[in-house]
RNA sequence: GCCGGAGUAGCUCAGUGGUAGAGCACUUCAUUGGUAAUGAAGUGGUCGUGGGUUCAAUUCCCACCUCCGGCUCCA
C-alpha cells in the first residue's frame, strides 16, 4: 500500500476521532505531508497536547473496526445539503462550481468528507502502530492572515513501528544539529532579554568566525571586480521617501528618529546609498558594469513570532552589492553571479539547495520588454551552468525578477540566503544614468544581490551543515596543544608560538585537567586538531596528532603537521 | 502579529501556598596525568518582569517580556 495513501486516509481517520471526541467540530482540510498528515479544525474548545492521546486512542480505535472507504459521486446540490453545517467545506463546494470536474467524498464509519482520494480500501489496511499525533499548531483557513486561525493538529506515519522509530530519532538527532543548542555549546553567540529580540550578540569564537567568513567574501570580491563602500547605519527620511521604501516597506521599517528637526531612519535596506555613490559623479559607458558591495547592518521589524537564532533576526548584515551596468552587459553580469553564487556555497560545502526563478508580478513597473529581457537573461545563466530550478510564477517582486536560493536547515527547513535581483525601480527614481557612446544619456540596469543572504542567517544554516564541526579553515579554534604533565609545558608552549607565528588559532591547554578529560573538552568543542606532546614528543621533538573525529592518526614533525594543515586550509574542506 | 507550549544557578533540569535543590561549569586544595569525565570542599538564585489574591506567592490569578513548535510574512 502506497504510505501517502495512507497517510491521506489517517488525515480521514483523524477527523473521524475529533468529530467523535467534540462533535461541533467544523472541519477545514487535511493533506498529506512529507512525513505524515494534518487536519485543520475548528474546534469548540481549544485543545493542547495533552488531548492529543486521547485523539491517537480514538483513531488506534476507529482502525481497528476495519473500516471500509467509501467513494461517492454527488451533485452541487447534494453536497451543499451534506455539509449545511460546515461552513468550511461550503466555501470549497462553492468554488467546484465553475470547474467541470464531479464532486466526490469519502466515507470512513460515520465520517464524510468531501475529497479526491485516493484512499486505502479499508483501515485494515493502515499499521497501527506507524504513526503518531505529534503537535497541535494554529493556521489561517486557506492560509490567509484574514481568515479565522484554525487548529491544526500534526501527525507523523509510515508503514511500520521500526521506521517511525527511526524517523523521531533522527529528529532527535537533527535537533542536536539546532545552531542555536550549537551557538550555545560553542560560545559562538547569545542573546540577552534585555538587549531585545531578534538581536544577537557574536561572542569572541562568533565573530572569528564571521570574520573568517567576511575575509572570504572581501578576497573573492576583490577578485571578481567589486569594490566596497560604506554607508551609514540612518538616513534622513527624504532619502527612503524618494527610494519608495517609505511607500512600500514602511510596515518593517522601525519609527523615525527625530534629529534637528528632522527625521531619520534605521536603514532597513543598502540599496539607497549605493545608488547614492553612483550617481555622485557623470558615469560613461566606459565605467560600466560597475560593482558596489558593502557588508552592510540592516534593521528591519520582523514580526515577534517569526524571530529564529540567527536565521530570523531583527538586526543583521547583508553581503550586498550593486550592480550598474547596461542592457547589453546584463546577461554576462547575471551569469557571472550566478557562478560566483554556486562557488561561494560550494565554498562553504553546500550542494543541495533550492532554486527558484521569480517572475512577473501583477503589479509592476518597468517595461514588459524589459522584464522579459531580465528574466531571459536569469534563466539563461541558470541553464548554462545546468542547474536545477523551479518558476515562482508572479513571486518576483515588483521592481524586478529575481533568483533566490534556499537552503535547508538540520529540520529541513528551507531559509533565503542567495538573491539575485534586477531592479528597474530605483534607477528610475533616483534617476540613474550613464553617458553612451552616442553621447546620449540613458538608464542603466541595476542589479541588486546577496550572495550569503545575510552573514548571520548565513552562519545559522552553516552551523547546522556542519553539526558544529566546522571544517578547518573556519573553525574559530584551530588546534589545541596539551602537555601531558607539566614538565611538557614548555615544549608545548614553543610548538604554540610556532603555530601563532604562522597565523594558525591555536590554544594552549595547560595541565590543570587530567589528559583524558582536556581531550573530551576539545572533541566537544569540535577542535579539528589536537596535539599531544608528552615525554616521548620532547624526546623525538614531534607532535602527536589527534584529528576531530578520528582519534590519535599518529606522530609527526611540527613542520610536517604544518604542511598538512596548511593544504587541507587551502582546499577549505 | 496569530494559535499552542514554556521561562527555577553560567548550562541541562528536579521541586513546593510557609522565601529553593541535583549534575555539569566555576573557585580552592590534593592529584602530575599518554588520547572522551581524578577526588574532596566551596562560591553561586529578587524562581523572566510588574501588578493582584492571601497572614504568607517561586507556586494561584491578570498583564507584559523572552524563548520553543506552527501559520502568515521574509535575507
Amino acid at each position: 500500500m502506497n504510505i501517502k495513501t495512507i497517510r491521506h486516509s489517517l488525515a480521514h481517520i483523524l477527523a473521524h476521532a475529533v468529530l467523535d471526541l467534540y462533535p461541533e467540530t467544523k472541519f477545514g482540510i487535511g493533506p498529506a505531508t512529507e512525513t505524515g498528515f494534518y487536519y485543520d479544525f475548528d474546534l469548540p474548545s481549544p485543545i493542547s497536547e495533552k488531548d492529543l492521546k486521547k485523539i491517537e486512542k480514538r483513531m488506534k480505535q476507529i482502525i481497528r473496526k476495519n473500516l471500509p472507504f467509501k467513494k461517492k459521486f454527488i451533485t452541487q446540490k447534494e453536497a451543499k445539503k451534506l455539509f449545511r453545517d460546515q461552513p468550511y467545506k461550503l466555501e470549497l463546494i462553492k468554488e467546484l462550481k465553475n470547474s467541470k470536474e464531479k464532486i466526490s467524498i469519502y466515507q470512513v464509519g460515520n465520517f464524510v468528507d468531501l475529497c479526491r482520494g485516493p484512499h486505502v480500501k479499508s483501515t485494515k489496511q493502515i499499521p497501527l502502530d506507524g504513526f503518531k499525533l505529534i503537535k497541535t499548531a494554529g493556521a489561517y483557513w486557506r492560509g490567509s492572515e484574514k481568515n479565522p486561525m484554525l487548529t491544526r493538529i500534526y501527525g507523523i506515519a509510515f508503514a511500520s513501528k521500526k521506521e517511525l522509530e527511526e524517523y523521531l530519532k533522527q529528529i532527535e538527532e537533527a535537533q542536536k544539529r539546532d545552531h542555536r543548542v550549537l551557538g550555545q555549546k560553542l560560545e559562538l553567540f547569545m542573546f540577552d532579554e534585555e538587549i531585545g529580540a531578534g538581536l544577537p550578540l557574536w561572542l569572541p569564537k562568533g565573530t572569528i568566525l564571521r570574520k573568517i567568513i567576511e575575509n572570504y567574501l572581501y578576497q573573492e570580491l576583490n577578485k571578481a571586480g567589486y569594490q566596497w563602500i560604506i554607508s551609514p547605519h540612518i538616513a534622513n527620511i527624504q532619502l527612503w521617501k524618494t527610494s519608495g521604501h517609505w511607500d512600500f516597506y514602511r510596515e518593517n521599517i522601525y519609527s523615525p528618529i527625530k534629529i534637528d528637526n528632522e527625521e531619520y531612519l534605521l536603514k532597513p535596506m543598502n540599496c539607497p546609498f549605493h545608488v547614492k555613490v553612483y550617481n555622485h559623479k557623470i558615469r560613461s559607458y566606459k565605467d560600466l558594469p560597475i560593482r558596489f558591495a558593502e557588508l552592510g547592518t540592516v534593521y528591519r521589524y520582523e514580526k515577534s513570532g517569526v524571530l529564529h537564532g540567527l536565521t530570523r533576526v531583527r538586526g543583521f548584515t547583508q553581503d550586498d552589492a550593486h550592480i550598474i551596468c547596461t542592457k547589453e552587459q546584463m546577461e554576462k553580469e547575471i551569469l557571472n553571479l550566478v557562478k560566483l553564487a554556486i562557488k561561494v556555497l560550494k565554498t562553504f560545502g553546500f550542494k543541495d539547495f533550492e532554486i527558484y526563478l521569480a517572475t512577473r508580478p501583477k503589479k509592476f513597473i518597468g517595461t514588459i520588454s524589459n522584464w522579459q529581457k531580465a528574466t531571459k537573461a536569469l534563466r539563461q545563466a541558470l541553464d548554462k551552468m545546468k542547474l536545477k530550478y523551479e518558476i515562482d510564477k508572479g513571486g518576483g517582486a515588483f521592481y524586478g525578477p529575481k533568483i533566490d536560493i534556499k537552503i535547508k536547515d538540520s529540520l529541513g527547513r528551507p531559509w533565503q540566503c542567495t538573491t539575485i535581483q534586477v531592479d528597474f525601480n530605483l534607477p528610475q527614481r533616483f534617476k540613474m544614468e550613464y553617458v553612451d557612446k552616442d553621447g546620449k544619456r540613458k538608464e542603466p540596469i541595476m542589479i541588486h544581490r546577496a550572495l550569503l543572504g545575510s552573514i548571520e542567517r548565513f552562519v545559522g544554516v552553516l552551523l547546522e551543515h556542519y553539526a558544529g564541526a566546522l571544517p578547518l579553515w573556519l573553525s574559530p579554534e584551530q588546534i589545541w596543544v596539551i602537555p601531558v604533565g607539566a614538565s611538557h609545558k614548555n615544549y608545548a608552549k614553543k610548538i604554540v608560538q610556532e603555530l601563532q607565528e604562522m597565523s594558525f588559532r591555536v590554544k594552549l591547554k595547560d595541565e590543570k585537567e587530567t589528559l583524558s578529560k582536556r581531550i573530551r573538552e576539545g572533541e566537544i568543542q569540535k577542535i579539528p586538531y589536537i596535539l599531544v606532546v608528552g615525554d616521548k614528543e620532547v624526546k623525538s621533538k614531534k607532535v602527536r596528532i589527534r584529528k576531530r573525529h578520528k582519534g590519535d592518526i599518529g606522530e609527526k614533525t611540527l613542520a610536517e603537521f604544518i604542511k598538512l594543515i596548511q593544504n587541507e586550509i587551502k582546499k577549505r574542506k
